[in-house]
DNA sequence: ATCTCCATGTAACTCGTTACATGATTTT
DNA sequence: AAAATCATGTAACGAGTTACATGGAGAT
């Protein structure tokens, strides 16, 4: 030992890291364009604010993942452009090889509806339909952006960003269609009783 | 002033408070009842580890929301079963009426198969039928649990907690029958091109 | 003998959000 | 004139996980 602390050799890499791989794998972008991609279109699954991205991005240059270019910017400090590596797509390739940790995943309606026996069931269907309105609304975006999709005809076929990309909306869809269907069946339970 | 420092007259409540208090509003508790309970069967919408349950139970306590008692136990520190108090039943109440931040969900599944189409669609086939495993256990499991509610015949009315358990129930056997469709579909398409 | 379950607590750390900071350009 | 958008960074804090700590009872 040489200094008397014990220092992990690699710290582990966040998934927000290869999040961010994953935008710079189909184009070079800028720390400010993938944060407005990790709200849309990625937001569906994943999302951080900028004061997460900006040091993931010094990270992943230590790492030589990615490179940046000064460019022209309107911001008050230099605006850098971020490009992948070789060796960031191969991290990004290894990654999705690597075994998947499950997530847990917190529902708050979930755990509404858990405790609603307490309370008035006017408070549970008021609850129950502003949910309503928020998955009616989430749905018709996506089914907009699927519409536009499917106007250029043909779709992508797998191993293309695009596939990719409407995969992952269907899925979207699929979510918030079966929210929607539930949250609908449990107001007329609790208002047929 | 009175110490120069400034300090929050009220730090906020943690979601995993009002958790705790659906569990106690069913049956008195000790923390690690708690936290069985956070796995299986609310698992399903909210899960904590016990080193975040204890902390929380002194809040509790302090708000008195809930009160405890010591019992026999057999472990190495005295046992306490907390009880809810109307206070705490209020505070429940009060919660479920408040307005909903939507919560932000991050997908591990979702965002690799965003990232797919860098790699051979072999090693997406190949997580993807992991995913398929894990959700048609969970499935299979959530399937058992209705079966056993549904062997005692009649299903409890809306306002009592058989049926908040079944509502809940019911929406995670709709989630893991909608992911195992979507992963199925999305198996069909890499390996019929 | 070893493992699992019962049972509670603290410490250290990572992940994620909110707030602070700065400043030009475009839109309302 | 005010607000939103572009644009990047740090600080403080809250939420959540992993690891440390302790020790008896019952099962394999």
């Amino acid at each position: 030992m040489t200094d008397g602390t014990a220092r992990p050799a690699r710290p582990a890499i966040p998934t927000l890291a290869y999040a961010l791989l994953s935008l710079l794998a189909r184009e070079a972008l800028t720390g400010y364009e993938m944060g407005q991609r990790l709200r849309d279109p990625i937001g569906l699954f994943w999302q951080a604010r900028h004061s997460q991205i900006y040091p993931v991005l010094g990270r992943l240059e230590e790492l030589d993942w990615a490179t940046s270019q000064v460019i022209d910017g309107r911001g008050p400090r230099p605006t850098r452009r971020y490009t992948i590596t070789d060796v960031g797509m191969a991290a990004l390739r290894a990654w999705l090889a690597a075994p998947q940790a499950r997530r847990t995943s917190r529902d708050d309606l979930l755990l509404r509806v858990y405790a609603s026996w307490v309370a008035d069931p006017a408070i549970t269907v008021g609850l129950l339909r502003e949910a309503e309105t928020r998955h009616a609304e989430q749905l018709s975006t996506y089914l907009a952006r699927r519409a536009k999709v499917r106007a250029g005809e043909a779709l992508d076929p797998p191993g293309t960003p695009g596939f990719a990309d409407y995969a992952t909306l269907r899925r979207g869809i699929g979510y918030e269609r079966g929210r929607l269907a539930w949250v609908r069946w449990l107001i007329g339970q609790l208002e047929g009783s």
